[in-house]
DNA sequence: GAACAAACGCAACAAGATTGCATAAGATGT
DNA sequence: ACATCTTATGCAATCTTGTTGCGTTTGTTC
């Protein structure tokens, strides 16, 4: 499915990326496409939109291939979906410490988001009677660093 | 702009609704169209979608027009929008107390949201260097009263 | 009630995401 | 290595949500 750079992304000489790893681990099909957008989740640092994805698996993978991928990570719980203030997806890889409570930060500027690690989510609001609570997400919204200072950037989708 | 119930949705004999009032308070124009939409936010209780809205003053307003009414009513800061898990924008009345920090609550199977007032969100996550907070969103993730014990409803836009 | 600006209605448009279906590619057994 | 069966992919079409342009209507002011 893509001739060139098949090893391009990691440095260590052995076989298997840790996303090949990730993949076969869940005993689905190990595809091309799945360890490409892994490979780039995890590259990454911060949450990427479908597009910015699409872009970097630039030309061996479909747009509706990626969503797809994207969806079956989501499901798989080894990726994680964010709705933005934008309307649009963001993913991220879900990493092993942050498994439930972890906090994120979207810029209100270019509606970019990262995921901040070291919040302690302890806070247990009190919910309504037959309520039930599967967690707690905490979004800071602020500027990021690139729009906080210099002509804001207004990406924004 | 509207023959039937012109006075249909209060009760009180009186004249001017909490909505009308709200509205003329603004300064600007008093249309029926941002009353309407006022006084469904007010009677809902929880956060509604646009398609809601759109229902619930099925008729005399088009759909672009509560599209228009809700972007003003929220820049006039007097409804708050917020983005919802299935990439819909919901609406509540931004009630006084609850001026900028406060939680919500969204259904993982109706994707329904509501409002909880007495959550004090007092934590300040630590941001990363040159990173700016406006505000704290904290939303709890769980099932609601109707999806909680009976056949989960899976209403979903 | 005339005049002016602000809202509205309608139609067209735009972007993100989803679905159906034929084809291609991973996995499995021989 | 090959046949086979299943699952994922590519492509086109479609859906949903939300936006924009523009002529008409409606509040508001004088």
């Amino acid at each position: 499915m893509r001739a060139a750079t098949p090893e391009s992304r990691r440095s260590s000489p052995a076989a298997v990326s840790s996303a090949e790893q990730l993949v076969r681990a869940t005993g689905a099909r190990v595809t091309q496409g799945r360890i490409l957008v892994l490979e780039v989740l995890q590259a990454a640092g911060r949450a990427l939109t479908h597009h910015e994805i699409e872009a970097a698996v630039a030309g061996p993978l479909d747009r509706v291939t990626v969503y797809r991928v994207l969806d079956w990570l989501t499901r798989q719980q080894i990726a994680h979906k964010i709705p933005g203030d934008d309307r649009v997806w963001r993913f991220t890889i879900a990493g092993q410490k942050q498994a439930h409570h972890h906090a994120h930060f979207q810029c209100t500027d270019c509606s970019q988001v990262i995921c901040l690690d070291d919040v302690p989510t302890t806070l247990r609001p009190r919910l309504p009677a037959g309520y039930r609570s599967a967690g707690v997400e905490v979004t800071v919204k602020g500027q990021c660093k690139s729009c906080v200072r210099p002509a804001p950037r207004r990406v924004r989708r």
